[in-house]
RNA sequence: GGUCCCUUCGUCUAUCGGUUAGGACACAUGGUUUUCAUCCAUGAAAGAGGGGUUCGAUUCCCCUAGGGACCGCCA
């Protein structure tokens, strides 16, 4: 049994968005289960469009949720070479054929064609000519010799036999009039030299299988295994598209979405391995296999997305979450002033209480990390008389504390709303408002004790509150 | 238009001929609570339609409808 080897071949032209993202993933994963090997191909042939920064791109998103390529990411445009040689290989057996149809020439017959409502495909013109009544002036493109009779099948591992007529398939081209291949050579010639033995990815290239297999068995190799994954669409029911919003990493990691939980979500759209729903990175290798992947196209869920992201917030290891939170913040918000760093970490267990995103974290410590207390201008009408009065109770006797605990302030405050005939909102809500601006927030202790005591006075006896 | 694929709650899905069609998210209601949340409980919610095959179809087959992908000298 050969090993197992598996690729992820995206083309630097654009960003990298989710889908292709799940793709790598689905790859990556089921090289990992068979203990295989998994190859990055950066597919940069199309020159105008190929950009390094997207290249720089797609590496990083793809380290950023955790897959790791084996050996060095494999340049397709180094090895066209190659490409070339097959291409001459094809046409010296006969299994391609010089074409001297100018590019003109096609774009009129496809156009004719679609007048016509009838389907476009390439009448083989050459494929039979002799050579002698080429016109000197036009450069010949190779295209490959397409079966014509009979039927192929295509044995897909996700979506089971595919049989489609020869001739629906046309003579397509290899290499271009100025010699250089096009993708349905390279792509073949690439992962048979790569010894990719299953090519997982999207369905939108099952035509293209059918052209790659005939390469390959012109050419004598031996076939991999093909699956074809059904597309993810956005909520309008189209093909994820690099134009779509919220469609690259960055989207989600901008908003505070964890690239354990994206990991997650991705596995599980479109895979399901009986019920469950929350898998670490070991449980996805140890359980991913083909037959668990769907057949329908699936939609993108956001408020599914936030909810993973949640879940992996309030479990995971709160160091480890800092260390995301911190990182989050440098990158997306401002960096955390370090004497402040300390009481976030120390307040983390409620901050992250009621957060689903790390940016929720950023923004329920934001009382913490101001040096000025923004006021909701709501809230602070709530500052009367009778509250101020309150504050001013407590804060006498919040002068003899030194240490903060919830066992030390409660009395405190169960003392000031005895002395100020009223309940624990009359007493709560004023303190809340008057230390982080909102009558919405963390419980009062843990805000007060999050806060320090220097801090809490200084809050507390500030002249917007008198 | 041609070829191919798909179709279970709003969404992601389980079921591999016999289930009160299960779970999760979202939603609704109730409870806990110190505000907002969390948490807990409960509820509403699905086999596209029509034919077969079968003792029995969500499950197998066919047709219809709907949706999608592809149809480049892009990848």
């Amino acid at each position: 049994m050969k090993k197992v080897a598996t690729r992820f071949a995206p083309s630097p032209t654009g960003p990298l968005h989710i889908g292709g993202v799940r793709t790598a993933l689905f790859n990556w994963l089921y090289s990992k289960n068979k203990n295989g090997s998994f190859y990055l191909r950066i597919e940069d042939t199309d020159k105008e469009r190929s950009k390094n920064e997207y290249k720089e791109q797609i590496i990083k998103s793809l380290k950023w949720i955790g897959i790791e390529n084996d050996g060095n990411e494999y340049i397709q445009s180094k090895k066209i070479e190659d490409h070339i040689k097959v291409a001459n290989e094809l046409l010296k057996n006969g299994h391609a054929y010089k074409c001297y149809c100018s590019s003109k020439e096609i774009e009129e017959q496809k156009l004719r064609a679609k007048q016509k409502k009838i389907p476009y495909i390439y009448d083989r013109k050459w494929r039979d000519k002799n050579e002698a009544e080429a016109p000197k002036d036009t450069k010949p493109t190779i295209r490959f010799k397409s079966k014509i009779d009979g039927t192929s099948i295509l044995k897909d591992l996700v979506q089971g036999d595919i049989e489609i007529e020869n001739n629906t398939i046309e003579d397509f081209i290899i290499l271009r009039n100025d010699g250089s291949p096009t993708y349905n050579l390279s792509a073949s010639v690439d992962d048979h030299q790569m010894n990719i033995t299953h090519i997982i990815r999207g369905d939108d290239h099952k035509i293209n299988t059918f052209k790659q297999m005939q390469i390959y068995l012109a050419m004598k190799w031996e076939l991999p295994f093909f699956a074809h994954i059904p597309l993810i669409h956005t909520i309008e029911g189209k093909k994820l598209s690099k134009r779509d919003k919220a469609s690259t990493l960055d989207d989600y990691s901008k908003i505070g979405i964890m690239p354990d939980a994206l990991r997650n979500y991705l596995l599980r759209l479109g895979w399901s391995y009986k019920d469950k729903e929350i898998f670490t990175l070991d449980e996805s290798i140890k359980h991913f296999n083909l037959e668990g992947i769907g057949k329908s196209p699936s939609k993108l869920d956001m408020s599914r997305i936030l909810s993973i992201n949640e879940h992996y917030i309030k479990n995971m290891d709160e160091t480890y979450l800092f260390d995301q939170f911190i990182e989050y913040c440098k990158l997306f918000k401002n960096e955390i002033k370090s004497d402040k760093k300390d009481k976030i970490k120390r307040s983390l267990t409620f901050l992250k209480n009621k957060a689903k995103t790390l940016e929720d974290i950023f923004n329920n410590g934001q009382y913490i990390m101001v040096d000025e207390i923004n006021f909701n201008q709501d809230d602070i009408k709530l500052i009367d008389d009778e509250a101020k009065k309150v504050i001013s109770d407590f804060c006498a006797q919040f002068e003899k504390v030194d240490t903060l605990s919830k066992e030390v302030l409660e009395p405190i405050v169960n003392g000031v709303i005895k002395s100020n005939d009223t309940n624990f909102k009359g007493v709560g809500q004023p303190l809340r408002i008057g230390l982080t601006g909102s009558k919405f927030g963390p419980g009062i202790y843990d805000i007060i004790i999050s806060l320090g005591k220097e801090e809490v006075t200084k809050r507390l006896t500030s002249k917007k509150l008198s």
